[in-house]
DNA sequence: GCATGATAAATGAC
DNA sequence: GTCATTTATCATGC
């Protein structure tokens, strides 16, 4: 029961916010570009939480969810969020 | 191999979900994960709070009073010191944002 | 009502 | 032992 207590303030879920969207465009543009080996270094992780304006753990957090959640959708939609990878392309071409 | 090992459609498991070729050997299968009851949490923070680290003989006295294996005593705590330590990080972070914001 | 971020069990590298 | 993960579950946003 005090653990109940006590978590009701430590439990960082109950404060969660959803990122911004350039954050979430931030961190699928890497993990696109990088499906093969969608793991960032921790040198990465830092660049992505300061151009993200989220902590390394957020991050961490992000990456880990996106992976399987991605791995649970092959075949379905999930083939159409590779626009990204077009849309790499389409920056990168000239 | 592959990080998508085990993905629904990767060539990498054959179909209907039979076992690569390359593979015949043991196939370990991942045990599930089972939240634990609050009494077993319970009784677990309050031997953490005495100490963050348990002895064997705490530690089977640990899993057969709450139903538990000495695997899974043992690895609740070390989860659970890395919990501790995410949470210290977490706060100094908090307190040199705020000692920073102060000297402004 | 699910999408999403964070946490709780469980594994494996080192 | 630590520590980055995988996976299911939790709590919230909308």
């Amino acid at each position: 029961a005090v653990m109940i207590l006590r978590s009701r303030f430590l439990d960082a879920r109950r404060k969660r916010r959803n990122f911004s969207k350039q954050a979430t465009e931030i961190l699928n543009e890497y993990f696109y570009s990088h499906l093969s080996n969608p793991y960032p270094s921790e040198e990465a992780k830092e660049e992505l939480a300061r151009k993200s304006n989220i902590t390394v753990a957020q991050v961490s957090n992000w990456f880990g969810n996106k992976r399987i959640r991605y791995k649970k959708n092959i075949g379905k939609a999930q083939e159409e969020a590779n626009l990204y990878a077009a849309k790499k392309a389409a920056g990168a071409s000239p | 191999v592959n990080w998508l090992y085990g993905a629904k459609g990767n060539p990498l498991v054959g179909a209907l979900g039979t076992i690569p070729q390359e593979w015949t050997g043991t196939m370990t299968v991942r045990k599930k994960r089972k939240p634990y009851s609050k009494f077993q949490t319970l009784e677990l923070e309050k031997e953490f709070l005495y100490n963050a680290y348990v002895s064997k003989q705490k530690r089977w006295e640990l899993a057969r009073n709450l139903n538990l294996t000495e695997r899974q005593v043992k690895i609740w705590f070390q989860n659970r010191r890395m919990k501790n330590k995410k949470n210290s990080q977490r706060q100094a972070a908090q307190e040199a944002a705020a000692a920073a914001a102060a000297a402004n």
